[in-house]
DNA sequence: CACACTCCGTCACCACTCCGTAAGGATGAG
DNA sequence: CTCATCCTTACGGAGTGGTGACGGAGTGTG
């Protein structure tokens, strides 16, 4: 199972390290070495798990792993040195998933990736209030918010319904009336209803409403939710 | 949701990571180095679920579970060490309802603690004691007394209820049936009564009751508790 | 028992947002 | 080009949330 992971060390070398193990186990492996812009980039994009060390300039571990978690519950894996292992207390209080303590086997970090994904993708599947994620696209279902980046947007009911709907069966083409029936709940009504709906969706989440790249009208039929992430 | 959780554990390390971080979930917890006196306080005063370690001095997990077993069907959760996998067989058979290997993430723990008591709800009756802190606010379920900053601030039995639902509850929104019936206990009623009790709670507990940053509004939704900023 | 007090649910009023509809313009397919 | 389909805009009604006030129920006190 691959996944979005982001990198957060200041040493180029055990970063490069690492990240080219993770990229081969199939994963798509993002870095910074500064704990403000990491915070940021995850904020804008957040991956689906954090490798995280302890000690950064700017702003430390613990700071970027609890100004996260108060967003959505994204899984985190801390890197500390040998003799840190006093904060591995304070680091799992923030709640960081695992740990690894420096020097590691990139093996073993490999490792313990690929378990933490393993429960955290067990964690949220089942939940019915999950995290909808698309890009720098964020809907947290539970909070009833989304974000465009790191930017907080406003969204009605049933926008945020309909982007929800959307984005819960990607690629997937509905037809006008098929969303009056599962977003409105009508079995009957102006299909144009969708229709204007939709554009206002549109103009808040689109960066260019004129050319949608995530809803896309399929022509004849409805609109479809095309994700962006498709390497 | 909030309980009573008796954790036996004698690395003291892991112990306070346990007791601190389901604390913060609200619960009540009580720590205990000992099989043999975990055996005698869970009789005393049974708690609503045990976190147990395997390997414990005097008594391990297993007697301690079985005995507790034959009086009193009290959850728990068993802790084992990596390489006692094959215990985790036996663990089950003797009752156990969930195990966790070391080292683990609180955050599973927590998963499964709350996974726990919710399935344990219609056996014990849940206490409903424990602290809930957020920035400069503090509520003592326990004592029902609610701080803001170093002032006491007087809340109503309703109020009170209201704020400790939200609070144990970050960032998830709750529409006002949804509050009618977990707070209130009704199945209808006029959810005005909600907005109301809303905007006084505001009035006490918010700096500046006109813009909420706590008691958040969703429109066309309900309410929201949003936890500061400020780590 | 009478009184004062607090708390609670309800209501009316107002400001504001949202929603559905209609109509005209733009753009696709054939 | 023609037509169906889709986009865009605008508007009035309906819905939603905040505020203040009121009367009743409950509680403690003299």
């Amino acid at each position: 199972m691959s996944a979005r992971i982001l990198v957060v060390e200041d040493d180029p070398t055990v970063a490069e390290v690492v990240a080219r193990y993770l990229e081969r186990d199939g994963h798509q492996v993002e870095c910074v070495d500064d704990g403000a812009e990491a915070l940021r980039r995850a904020l804008a994009s957040p991956p689906d798990l954090l490798v995280l060390d302890l000690m950064l300039p700017r702003m430390d571990g613990l700071q970027v792993c609890r100004k996260l978690r108060e967003r959505w519950p994204v899984p985190v894996i801390m890197l500390t040195a040998l003799g840190e292992e006093i904060d591995r207390v304070v680091g799992l209080e923030t709640g960081a998933d695992d740990y690894v303590t420096k020097p590691f086997s990139p093996r073993e970090l490999a490792l313990r990736v690929q378990s933490v994904l393993r429960r955290a993708r067990g964690a949220t599947a089942p939940s019915g209030t999950g995290v909808l994620r698309d890009g720098d696209l964020t809907v947290d279902v539970g909070a009833h918010e989304v974000r465009l980046g790191d930017r907080e947007i406003t969204l009605t009911a049933r926008e945020f319904d309909l982007l929800a709907h959307l984005m819960r069966n990607p690629r997937q083409a509905f037809s006008r009336t098929a969303l009056l029936d599962q977003v409105w709940g009508w079995s009957f009504g102006d299909s144009s209803t969708v229709t204007v709906h939709v554009r206002r969706l549109r103009e808040k989440v689109e960066p260019d409403p004129t050319a949608p790249r995530r809803i896309v009208t399929v022509w004849g039929v409805g609109y479809r939710y095309e994700p962006s992430d498709v390497p």
